[in-house]
DNA sequence: GTCTATACATGGATAGAC
DNA sequence: GTCTATCCATGTATAGAC
């Protein structure tokens, strides 16, 4: 109960106030609803009907309160990756090592594809490439991850020899739409993902040799680099 | 004129002949609008209406050729992919060194991308994510890209000190995967995209600055990449 | 706020004429 | 082989009852 409904103590406040509640619950079912939806049938058979049949709401709902299918995928979207973010947040303000970094990318992988989450950027991404209307909601899903892990890159590059060669915010980039990317092929070939992610985890090791490196091998490394970047 | 028809000079063999030639031709426009259909309105609005208008034939046609839609997915899938691949194939024989390699990724992946052929099989593979009948076709179409830069991996990584860390069979797999991500991220952001790609540039500068090491930095590398494998 | 009913478009698939 | 016609399911969206 809000404090005005209370100090009035209004009738019709209350109401009102009863009836706010009963719509951001019926919201919240279809957001559920739309992200269940893209995960278990795909963008391809995401409509109004299916996703209400998933909320167990009526599907003129939809419209209602979202005007359309499309901006209620976008607000799914929206939330879903917001809410997934935040769960990693913590431990990723932790990370200080490249390899790390890639350690717990892949914990994070395979908790976020068991959970179907991945998935749902998958399917918005898949759609948005010949439906304008939902790229922009999936691009800032998107942003979300990209910036954490931007965040992470930024503090563990400036502290390798390698960081004066690499771009963060490329690479925060590139990582993201790596992990769609590899994500999509488990759907289609497990095995092969499986071995795709054993041999990132096993670079990891060349990364982390290189940041463990003597100062003299650093120093022949950096300077060859130099030398590449400079022609 | 097939030799038999000739032979005989069999009028009903020459007209046996025209009808499958003409039922090629036909499959072969269906094959194309299904490629174009998937590239210009997605896999959610890829049906057999949609392909055939895109063909320019009739709708039924689609079911008296293919059986089924995903049946035609699935050979414009074959198709294009064989396609596509055997372009390459020449060019790629050549590459030697890992710069070289992802110089020539970059410059497959724009031509690529700038025909929508990578977009195929995105969209095929965010479609078979959860619709079965499709998965297979996907894995084949995508194992011929696969299969082309594992053995330029292989060539490649045999020849530096990174070979007997590195698993190419997995990273083919890792590196086609990622090239569908950028891909699909490229469809709602193509500044990040572009800043993603140039970052992984960079990093073949990396890459190629390690094949071209001292023979004892080399060695030092090679040293420091044992001890941590082993543990 | 929510539901039922309803309109109208699109999609999968088949039968039968040509 | 191809086309027209057709059936039926599914999808978007709105109007109006409760």
């Amino acid at each position: 109960m809000t404090p005005r409904a209370a100090a009035t103590g209004d009738k019709a406040a209350r109401a009102a106030e009863a009836k706010a509640a009963k719509s951001a619950e019926t919201k919240q079912k279809l957001i559920d609803g739309a992200l269940r939806t893209l995960v278990e049938q795909g963008i391809a058979k995401t409509s109004a009907r299916t996703i209400a049949a998933a909320a167990g709401v009526n599907q003129a709902l939809v419209f209602y309160h979202f005007g359309s299918v499309d901006e209620l995928l976008a607000a799914a979207c929206r939330q879903g990756s917001q809410e997934r973010v935040a769960l990693y947040r913590e431990q990723l303000d932790k990370v200080t090592t490249l390899s790390e970094l890639l350690a717990f990318g892949r914990e994070m992988h395979e908790q976020e594809r068991a959970g179907g989450h991945v998935a749902v950027l998958a399917q918005l991404l898949a759609g948005a490439q010949t439906h304008q209307p939902l790229a922009p909601a999936t691009a800032a899903g998107l942003d979300l991850w990209i910036a954490e892990i931007e965040k992470v890159l930024v503090r563990i590059l400036s502290a390798s020899p390698l960081g004066e060669f690499a771009d963060p915010v490329g690479l925060a980039r590139a990582v993201s739409a790596s992990f769609v990317g590899i994500e999509l092929y488990e759907g289609v070939d497990p095995a092969g993902a499986e071995r795709a992610l054993a041999a990132l985890d096993q670079l990891s090791v060349l990364a982390s040799a290189i940041e463990d490196l003597g100062p003299i091998a650093q120093r022949a490394v950096r300077h060859r680099l130099r030398r590449s970047t400079r022609k």
